[in-house]
DNA sequence: GCCTATTGTCGCAACATGTAACAATTATAA
DNA sequence: TTATAATTGTTACATGTTGCGACAATAGGC
């Protein structure tokens, strides 16, 4: 678990890496979600300074890459063994704005050097994760308020360069839908076919043909029938179906 | 232009970026050409070591991630403009074994000390490029002796991790041409549509259908036929074709 | 029991792709 | 000069996939 010693404190000036960490190099993660409906996002926000970022991670000396994508994912969702992968490196000199950090320290009552590790210039790797929304748990970083999600359609003012990240994210998703199924991540064990199809309509922001879609998912043979869906609403009920695992 | 002292030359002890770059984060090229029906990729040679490398970068400190691939890839190939995309950061910790590149300075007559910044762990950026064959000069860097096109089926050996980069490019081109019809970077201005076709076979691995080849091609309205090829040889001579310029 | 909403499924049209055939063209051989 | 072989552009037809509507089967509301 990421203790507050591990980020604010500068591990020496000779060092420009904090604590043990790769030196700027990062992780953001967008992780996404899907309840009601709407895709959601897990925003981490910094009170008293009205910003909101999406959680991110460093990378141990003695670490995998993808290894602290799963750290971090885990430390922010409680969950493991998710859909996660790279989908573009952000490396831009523009990202260089220490702003929004000092700002952020100052709220937790740290006054930075100049030279504070975190206000150097970090080339971000962003990955994506795709979590069933009932499974994770929130959990806020050392430096966060809180971390919670927000609706994809409806989200407030990021950080940075985070709602290019969120777009392109959403972009490499919707890209990847076609080739892989991928979507069945979002939901939860269980799902109507209903449920299935709104999900693809609401990554890909269109409607699709019920009848199609339900034939093109059943032709793909990585579903299995389980049960009746009992909804309490006055028609028939829809069958449940469970995402085979082993053509995971 | 990189020259030797810019690599070789350590910033100071306290300082573990070389000259002005960021740390311990590397581009690495797949650049891939197409000639006489065979992929290439451009390898650079180290003499007296054995030893084939991809052809790398380093990210200045007042650069970004993406111009300093395309300077690499400049310097590389003397080419501009080239098509030039990320596709998968690699960042095991597996990949850092300093007895190549110790190998190679000992070649070049440098003794490096043991904290030489080029022998530390480094992450890299996988880029992979679609050059004009004919039009691309290689170009060697400061550390290689040679760099030449190879057959991308006959591969020697290559260092670290660099033969998992050129899969990796490859499946991530294989898999970008449904999308876009990117191919086009690889041939001349001008080809005939066996060409093409012998392109996408190469590529893809597999026989195409000669007439729905054909069919496909010209009904994405990207290629516009211009004259016809005077082939010397005993049949039908085939058109040429350019592809669109404003459809790219 | 009738009505309404939703689901599972089927049939048909529209479209795309695989396959083969045929005519056109160009050099070579007879 | 004519036949031949190779390769290309194009078309015709079979096959496969997707879009779209129709229909019966529920399950609760009334």
């Amino acid at each position: 678990m990421t203790v507050l010693s591990d980020i604010t404190n500068s591990p020496g000036s000779v060092d420009p890496s904090g604590a043990g960490y790769l030196p700027g190099l990062a992780i953001d993660l967008v992780i996404l979600g899907f309840h009601h409906s709407q895709l959601k996002v897990l925003l981490l926000e910094y009170e008293n300074t009205g910003l909101f970022a999406l959680p991110a991670g460093f990378i141990q000396k003695k670490e995998d890459l993808n290894a602290a994508a799963h750290r971090a994912l885990t430390e922010r969702t409680g969950l493991q063994g998710i859909f996660l992968e790279q989908f573009y490196v952000f490396g831009d000199r523009s990202r260089h704005d220490p702003s929004p950090l000092k700002a952020i320290l100052k709220g937790k009552g740290i006054s930075p050097s100049k030279r504070h590790w975190l206000l150097g210039r970090f080339v971000s790797v962003g990955f994506y994760a795709l979590v069933d929304f009932t499974k994770a748990v929130p959990n806020p970083d050392a430096l966060s308020d809180r971390c919670e999600w927000h609706d994809l359609a409806n989200l407030p003012p990021l950080m940075l360069d985070h709602e290019t990240m969120v777009q392109k994210a959403l972009d490499t998703l919707r890209a990847a839908m076609d080739r892989k199924p991928i979507g069945f991540n979002l939901l939860p064990e269980t799902f109507t076919m209903g449920e299935l199809q709104t999900l693809h309509e609401t990554i890909l922001n269109q409607k699709l043909n019920r009848s199609s879609f339900q034939r093109r998912m059943l032709s793909l043979n990585i579903l299995e029938r389980v049960d009746k869906k009992w909804t309490g609403r006055a028609h028939k009920a829809p069958y449940l179906y469970r995402f085979l695992q082993d053509k995971k």
